[in-house]
DNA sequence: TTGACAAATGACCAATCAGTCATTAGTATA
DNA sequence: TATACTAATGACTGATTGGTCATTTGTCAA
């Protein structure tokens, strides 16, 4: 195990017991076993560990429910597997999962806010292309409704699974919650997330550039930038934007590549935006 | 204005912006204006002033909806009345909402989780209380589940009003989530949080404000306020706890007359509580 | 054995924290 | 005006924080 993953677990074994803040990078470093030095060679700040952990297993918990979804070809049991896929992904990093429920305290930078954002973004896309896979035109008047339902559901239950120390069926519940989801998609009529609210709440920015402005601003930014992530994200984006031919997943992991950067984070909505996300 | 409420009025901003751990006394004081030493003159420690904010305001909330659901005599509008209740609750204490919605760190020491998760219950209750009283026998194997859908609905609905600056309707929101419940409650038929889970869970509980803390608050209470009714209504009850005496109907009375003034409501509901009504 | 280089250390720093207390300001009574 | 008292102040303390860096340790090839 290398060094990074050795601090990471440590530290998220700590943050998930007593949050960011109260976790000192001393705590961290004793419970791995190394010197507070050693820490600042791996990381160059908590923040950046933060960050790490964070990218990380986001877009781990991310692709999990998201390959379950795209693999699972019978409609009929999708909402059952995606329950499962996510309750199983949090029993699996329950720490994470922990940090992920409880810690959205704004004791967290702009950045670290702005990056939890989009991910929830990227949930909500999954969420979304499920309900509309299975019921169509049907919930066109409540599917915004229904994505705010289904992360109630996950959000509350998940308190019994993390924070409880009881045996649970998952599998009873993913039926419960998958039977509760197609009562409300099946029956529910009122609207209260119109599709302009739901835009307005999730696409603040919004500027207009041509598609050869934009790939000229990723050429500068390209020639720009020294980290390897950053290059390689720009140069497929690029790709990407003349032929697309990525997975959906695949260009919102590296669209989050760009945001994690600050000097990239505005390209990164720029692309965002041209690629219709 | 007392330097106490001016202290708290002051704190649960910046409580609200930064939570409990990123605000210092420091700033609390500059805030509101007073010195450092000021601050120690009415709380012996910051721990004790959050203390204060969640009791205060916890206390606040419930009785507002409890007063709601308790008053309300038509079942057919009671999950509508309820929700209105508990948005417009969080819409006046807004910033009390935030923390309650995010700030469930472990942080805070374990006295604080201890109190947070009894307010829980207590809001489990109420809820609980009121889909008995409209479903009846109709939901006996999912109510448990029912109260947990309940609170997801208002946790992920709460998120819009609170963190962003969008005007909403109210009225349309709780009566889609009216809706939704009734769905639920009616058609659902899978069980999952039985009836020993959720024992399980909570641990039997009980009072949590003893007789002699009770009637020390009435005390101080009685010094408070100005009006005679009050003072009057207030005496009387505490001779009421102190040694029954009196009928049933003149007892409501009397906390209905506390529950008529807003700085009465609160010790309304724990004297009704205390009395066993 | 030596020398060169990277890996690792922990004493140290400035900043910030909650909480204290000697001192001062303000006010009411005599 | 003088006295007595409380309310309020803010410089201070000791503890803790994230982060640095001169120094030591370990590991090679020569």
């Amino acid at each position: 195990m290398s060094k990074k993953q050795l601090i990471m677990e440590s530290a998220l074994e700590l943050f998930a017991q007593q949050g960011f803040d109260a976790t000192s990078v001393q705590q961290i470093t004793e419970h791995a076993g190394i010197s507070k030095g050693a820490f600042y060679l791996s990381f160059k700040s908590k923040d950046e560990l933060i960050n790490g952990l964070i990218d990380h297993f986001m877009l781990s918990l991310i692709s999990d429910i998201d390959q379950v979804v795209k693999n699972h070809e019978k409609d009929a049991d999708l909402l059952y597997e995606f329950y499962q896929a996510a309750f199983h992904s949090f029993q699996k990093h329950s720490d994470f999962a922990k940090i992920f429920i409880k810690e959205q305290s704004k004791t967290l930078n702009e950045e670290l806010i702005s990056k939890i954002h989009q991910y929830d973004k990227l949930i909500d896309n999954i969420i979304l292309g499920m309900l509309d896979r299975i019921y169509g035109e049907e919930i066109s008047q409540t599917r915004y409704d229904l994505i705010y339902c289904v992360k109630g559901f996950i959000h509350t239950y998940s308190h019994l699974i993390l924070f409880f120390d009881v045996p649970l069926d998952l599998h009873t519940l993913s039926r419960s919650l998958a039977e509760k989801t197609a009562l409300l998609a099946e029956h529910s009529e009122t609207t209260f997330i119109t599709e302009e609210l739901y835009h307005t709440i999730n696409e603040p920015f919004h500027v207009h550039v041509t598609k050869d402005q934009l790939l000229e601003m990723m050429e500068q930014k390209i020639e720009e930038v020294d980290d390897s992530t950053l290059k390689e994200s720009l140069n497929l984006l690029k790709q990407q934007i003349i032929e697309p031919n990525l997975s959906p997943a695949i260009v919102k992991g590296l669209i989050l590549n760009l945001n994690n950067h600050p000097a990239c984070k505005q390209i990164g909505y720029l692309i965002q935006d041209c690629l219709d996300l």
